[in-house]
RNA sequence: GCGGGUGUAGCUCAAUGGUAGAGCUCCAGCCUUCCAAGCUGGCUGUGAGGGUUCGAUUCCCUUCACCCGCUCCA
């Protein structure tokens, strides 16, 4: 597949997102809300398209993988367990050099007496203050230095402020409520009691409810729970369209393996998602791998690999595939007291499963697919050669016409096949096509036009990204032949309407 | 979160301290034998709130949203 050397801006995707109905500002009529958006007609074929595509090759074509679907709202104790609650609920800061984080209550500055714009040393509250480091980089004697709470300096200081484990001034970020989980209350009553998170994160339903499924599926390490749902992260800055929101809906996997297997069976994901990917229309070229270094992974942690995509914004994140070992179900054990250990029949050990998570947002590859698949052309008006439109032309040149197309891959356009009259005014036509598209219907997504010009009824289709338009002209009423034309190359061939079916099922099968 | 910019019809854009226009789109009708043809008619708008004013889409304030840069991203 060849990547588009067509870079849409997001404006320009955006405005036809809104008028063809992919994509909507949520209660746009109320001014909107930022970090939510709503898909419209087609873009909610487009998510439902790429769920089940996902799902077809993630859950429905393996045996050892079953799904699951797990409530927003769990229990409190899910996220204290997973560390979303306990890590986050306080301000933190983090050291850009080190990557470290620290709660910034538990850091104290030690910091000069008299000169203001001496370098400052933070540190820990339960460690000693750091008069070494007064000596070594600031050249200075820890008798002019005092201890102050963080919260004392001033964000204008933290050029001067050198963090807890590196020798470097500057590289502490200021202090944020990292307590991104929206919160909400159960039951009429607003009281602390009462308090629960929307999930930010579909993979907790899936460990929270790993015994209950593993007694039923009838399943042997290594197997894998799928889920795909709604989650929620109250992001501070939500940026480029869609990709970053507050409300997204998420595709992951947890795949259980035997400990020790995991470095294999990371692998193993990280090349089945890429084939995935490559199929629903995101080339090679466009796509990358980011593999984590060893130390910047979380400590549970064995791999983590992101899959990026070159969006016309920059390169950013569709999904991370993460070796997190078993850290996950120990802490649900532990917090529960639930076991939830697998036992091995052939080996007769018992152990808590690994695990390797894909886990990719439904909204990141929708957007990924609509940059993808958009195109300008121009088109000569007397045939010959079709050119990729210049961006920064306002029109196109003399003796061409421009086309607007999405060359979405056929298995997740919104619109399999759009059938039309040649002319609305012969009854014999509108007929034989309502008839045909009835029947075409009952098995893909059809769209039904009659409307006007048929040129302008086929780049209608084509801005949509419809891959097969069915004409019905006078000779099928002689023949039962009918045009099939191609979005991409708008060619257009004969086709007698037994053989449709068939022809349609091999260009647009999943 | 900081700085800058932008908000007028579904889209792209005009205009104005005094009845807000155009092109395209869309809808209806006529016409039309394969790539946005033509004719006729039609729907639709100053992001929200407040202030100044006889009168505000225009000036002022606030707010919301979007875009760009920085920042951030479990």
């Amino acid at each position: 597949m060849k990547p588009n050397d067509y870079h849409v801006s997001m404006d320009t995707l955006a405005s036809l997102c809104k008028r063809r109905g992919f994509i909507f500002q949520t209660s746009e009529i109320y001014g909107g809300i930022n970090g939510f958006w709503d898909y419209g007609p087609l873009g909610v074929e487009l998510k439902r398209n790429i769920k089940e595509s996902w799902w077809k090759a993630t859950v429905q074509s393996r045996e050892n993988v079953v799904g699951l679907d797990s409530a927003i709202i769990m229990h409190p104790k899910v996220w204290e367990a997973s560390g979303h609650v306990g890590n986050f609920k306080d301000p933190m800061l983090d050291c850009r050099e080190t990557k470290g984080r620290y709660r910034a209550d538990q850091i104290l500055v030690f910091k000069h007496k008299a000169d203001a714009s001496a370098l400052m040393f933070a540190y820990p509250e339960d460690e000693e203050a750091p008069e070494k480091k007064v000596k070594k980089i600031a050249k200075g004697n820890a008798a002019d230095y005092e201890s102050v709470p963080l919260s004392a300096i001033a964000l204008t200081d933290y050029d001067k402020l050198v963090g807890p484990d590196t020798d470097k001034p500057g590289t502490l970020t200021e202090p944020r409520a990292f307590n991104l989980m929206f919160k909400t209350f159960v039951g009429p009553v607003e009281q602390s009691s009462n308090v629960a998170y929307l999930r930010p994160e579909t993979a907790q339903g899936i460990f929270a409810q790993f015994g209950n499924v593993h007694s039923v599926a009838r399943q042997k390490v290594p197997f894998g729970i799928a889920q795909i749902g709604k989650a929620f992260r109250n992001e501070i800055n939500p940026r480029n369209y869609t990709f970053r929101s507050r409300e997204f809906e998420q595709m992951e996997l947890e795949f259980f393996i035997k400990p020790g297997t995991d470095a294999e069976w990371h692998e193993y994901w990280v090349a089945e998602r890429l084939k995935w990917y490559e199929k629903v229309g995101l080339p090679e070229g466009r796509m990358h791998r980011d593999v984590h270094e060893k130390d910047a992974l979380a400590h549970y942690a064995s791999a983590c690999t992101d899959i990026l995509y070159d969006f016309p914004f920059g390169t950013q994140e569709l999904e991370g595939i993460a070796a997190r070992g078993n850290f996950d179900l120990t802490q649900h054990q532990n917090a529960s007291g639930k076991s939830l250990e697998y036992f091995d029949e052939e080996t007769k050990e018992k152990f808590l499963p690994h695990v390797v998570e894909p886990s990719a947002g439904v909204d990141r590859i929708a957007l990924a697919l609509l940059c993808e698949a958009y195109r300008e052309e121009w088109i000569p008006k007397g045939g010959g050669e079709v050119l990729t439109a210049d961006p920064e032309a306002k029109q196109a040149p003399e003796g061409y016409e421009a086309r607007t197309v999405l060359r979405f891959a056929p298995c997740i356009a919104p619109y399999k096949v759009a059938v039309f009259p040649l002319l609305k005014n012969k009854e014999e036509l509108v007929g034989k096509a309502r008839e045909l598209f009835d029947r075409l219907n009952e098995r893909w997504n059809c769209f039904y036009d009659h409307a006007g010009a048929i040129g302008r009824r086929y780049r209608r289709q084509d801005e949509i990204g419809t891959p097969c338009g069915v004409t019905i002209d006078f000779q099928t009423l002689e023949d039962n032949t009918v045009t099939l034309r191609d979005r991409d190359t708008m060619e257009q061939i004969r086709v007698s309407i037994d053989e449709l079916e068939n022809i349609i099922a091999e260009r647009v099968r999943f």
